[in-house]
RNA sequence: GGGCCCGUAGCUCAAUUGGUUAGAGUACCGGACUGUCGAUCCGGUGGUUGAGGGUUCGAAUCCCUUCGGGCUCGCCA
């Protein structure tokens, strides 16, 4: 008789000693069978965790025998009495306690041999696993990913619910916005000739929510960028968007901080310390050469560019000369500067010219006959300044410094990469587990020389300090932006502003930025209509919910938290798309392929082909 | 687009550095075993060394091309 498995009694993380003596119905895969000859066990899996089932031959003969059938991952339905373990409890088991007798057992569905052992030791590639995804989210290390992120997003729903904001839908199939990230573009039938662009944001959306007298809204949403990939970067991703209305940049912090210690509450069980810190974006590329620093570690970079100016070391004063600084960073011996070797040191030579440094000179402080020296690298160079060089760098005998000069902007990239690998190397502890921190003061442009132009530091919709204002159209490199960055552990991992809600402010940034008026109208006609209405003052923030998922997880890669990932050329192993479409299809939306992507297509084809009629033929 | 690394049984890896018939663990199949729990023991099946070309008496190993994967720089307001 058949077990009517829609009936289950108990998931298979539940049973616990008190369960004792009931009859249960179990269902779920094999995850485990050992086979006594006599006395089989299987480990039963799902969702919740295991069980194990015994199977006596002696009382249950019919299910002892089907049971000596079982293989991994075939699925079953099982029905039998909790029994306690007595002495051969399993520690590893939540469930370790007990056991279930079986009395019965139906085979649900037989399975293949897997692809890869499903089980937490898999050492299956992560492509293999990527293709077999159906396989590899049933392992419970998965499973526990999935049930956190789901945690996570029901503690961000619920803690913007009951501060009052809305979760308002906004469209997929939108505009292409200027400058930015790479549009993910979908042709439209209805329109030939015409594309939809998939959203990298629902920025001007949620600004328009609060136009729209929405007042606070917040969605967890999809968002598509078309670039090349990283650990940290998937071309769909989802957001935690949210935008208040009549706010200042307090307000949406503090929402924000809110938000995130509900975050690590749910994920971690901790309360973070509130308000979280916040650092200029001057001062933090001072201290650590990046707009993201990680707060965690020493190792700050100090300036020397005063002290070495007139050492006569070339690559130090041609700097100078140019308008540049010199920056170096200390590594102390309590930081495991007795093991900096030779070859570690040229290594990172190697790595910061493989980032356009011209080089990084070291070199390493002594105690000498005549106080502090420098003994080795380019310590001939600035062995003048070693004393006043030392005092300003904080350095003593035994620590090494290691050199940036050049551009600002180039030395901070160079020493913050040198600070990272560092780090890597000598394994440092970090002093404390979670570094949150607002990073704010951001500059509103940047100026790109190669374009010979202003970018938006944020992007063109956000506000200037109100102080800044008339410097607008005079020194644009020194306004301040109304903008504010969430960091983590050295991750960027949510950045806001307030919103300019002013037309002619908005105006006044498109020109800076180049945007002509008619381009403004082509392309945001509709923001710059709506700011003609009685636009309240409004700013929002939007943050990275995979990213946070994945560090709440200790997780290095995205896709180790996004149930269906793509690989780093954006492609998903496990439906192959993207994939070609017919010529039919192509047709209807008036489209024909570039004659060189044609002939690509058609070669590819070809090749596979061929393969498919060798093995063809190795058949027969 | 650039740089670096990887590709050998279904899976994870070896192969004395160019030398005989490419091995092991695991999975799978058969057998043994009544307390295991990443079961154990015995036996067996399983290979286009990613693909194509070249060098060589001889290639998994060297060279070229190509495909796929990963990290990274550029890129990602």
């Amino acid at each position: 008789m058949a077990i009517p498995y829609n009936k289950r009694t108990h998931r298979n993380g539940e049973l616990r000693a008190e369960n004792a003596g009931q009859t249960v119905r179990l269902v779920g895969w094999v995850a485990s069978y050992r086979d006594h000859g006599g006395m089989v066990f299987i480990d039963l899996r799902d969702r919740e965790g295991i069980t194990q089932v015994k199977f006596n031959p002696e009382t249950d003969p019919q299910a002892h025998a089907l049971a000596r059938t079982l293989r991994n991952e075939d699925c079953i339905a099982v029905e039998g009495q909790v029994a306690l373990r007595g002495t051969n409890i399993n520690p590893k088991l939540p469930t370790g306690e007990i056991e279930v007798e079986g009395r019965a057992v139906d085979l649900l569905s037989k399975s293949d041999p897997t692809p890869f052992e499903i089980d937490d030791f898999t050492k299956a590639n992560e492509d293999l696993r990527l293709q077999y995804r159906f396989l590899d989210l049933r392992r419970p290390a998965i499973q526990k990913v999935l049930r956190l992120r789901h945690d996570i997003a029901k503690a961000v729903r619920d803690y913007f619910d009951a501060q009052g904001f809305l979760e308002i839908e906004t469209p997929v199939l939108t505009k292409s916005t200027p400058e930015g990230a790479r549009d993910y573009l979908v042709p439209s039938r209805v329109q030939p000739g015409s594309f939809f662009a998939l959203p990298q944001s629902p920025q001007l959306f949620k600004q328009l929510f609060m136009i729209g007298g929405c007042d606070r809204y917040a969605q967890i949403v999809r968002c598509f960028r078309d670039e090349d990939l990283r650990a940290d970067r998937q071309p769909e991703f989802t957001q935690i968007d949210v935008e208040m209305a009549f706010v200042q940049m307090e307000d949406v912090m503090e929402a924000v901080e809110g938000c995130v210690a509900g975050m690590f509450r749910v994920a971690k069980g901790i309360d973070v310390p509130r308000p979280f810190p916040r650092i200029s974006y001057s001062e933090s590329m001072d201290r650590f050469g990046i707009d993201r620093p990680d707060m965690r570690f020493g190792l700050e970079l100090r300036d020397v560019t005063d002290v070495v100016r007139d050492c006569g070391f070339q690559v130090f004063s041609n700097a100078v000369q140019s308008g540049g600084v010199v920056k170096c960073l200390v590594v102390k011996t309590s930081e495991g500067a007795d093991r900096l070797t030779r070859k570690i040191t040229d290594g990172l030579t190697e790595e910061l010219k493989g980032i356009g440094a011209g080089g990084m000179p070291v070199t390493k402080v002594v105690s000498g006959t005549n106080g502090l020296e420098f003994s080795t690298g380019v310590a001939k160079f600035v062995q003048p300044v070693c004393e006043p060089l030392c005092r300003q760098a904080g350095a003593g005998p035994g620590d090494f410094l290691f050199f940036g000069a050049g551009k600002y902007g180039d030395v901070c990239k160079h020493l913050h990469h040198a600070r990272t690998r560092l780090i890597e190397i000598l394994e440092l502890k970090p002093s404390t587990e979670w570094n949150l921190l607002w990073v704010v003061d951001f500059p509103m442009f940047e100026w790109d020389d190669t374009e010979k132009r202003y970018f938006s530091t944020h992007h063109p919709f956000t506000a200037p300090r109100d102080e800044d204002v008339d410097r607008l159209s005079t020194e644009p490199d020194k306004v301040r932006a109304k903008a504010y960055d969430l960091v983590l552990n050295g991750t960027e991992m949510a950045g806001g502003s307030i919103r300019i809600h002013r037309r002619d402010v908005q105006q006044t940034v498109f020109k800076l930025l180049g945007i002509s008026e008619e381009e403004a109208k082509i392309k945001f006609q509709f923001l710059m209509e709506a700011l003609r209405f009685g636009a309240p003052p409004h700013g929002g923030i939007a943050f990275g919910l995979d990213r946070w998922v994945m560090l709440l997880a200790g997780k290095e890669s995205l896709r180790d938290v996004i149930a269906y990932p793509k690989t780093q050329r954006a492609v998903c192993p496990l439906t192959e798309a993207p994939g070609p479409v017919s010529d039919d299809q192509l047709r209807e939306l008036g489209i024909d392929l570039r004659p060189e992507v044609r002939a690509r297509l058609e070669e590819k084809a070809a090749s596979a082909q061929q393969t498919v009629h060798r093995a063809h033929d190795e058949e027969q």
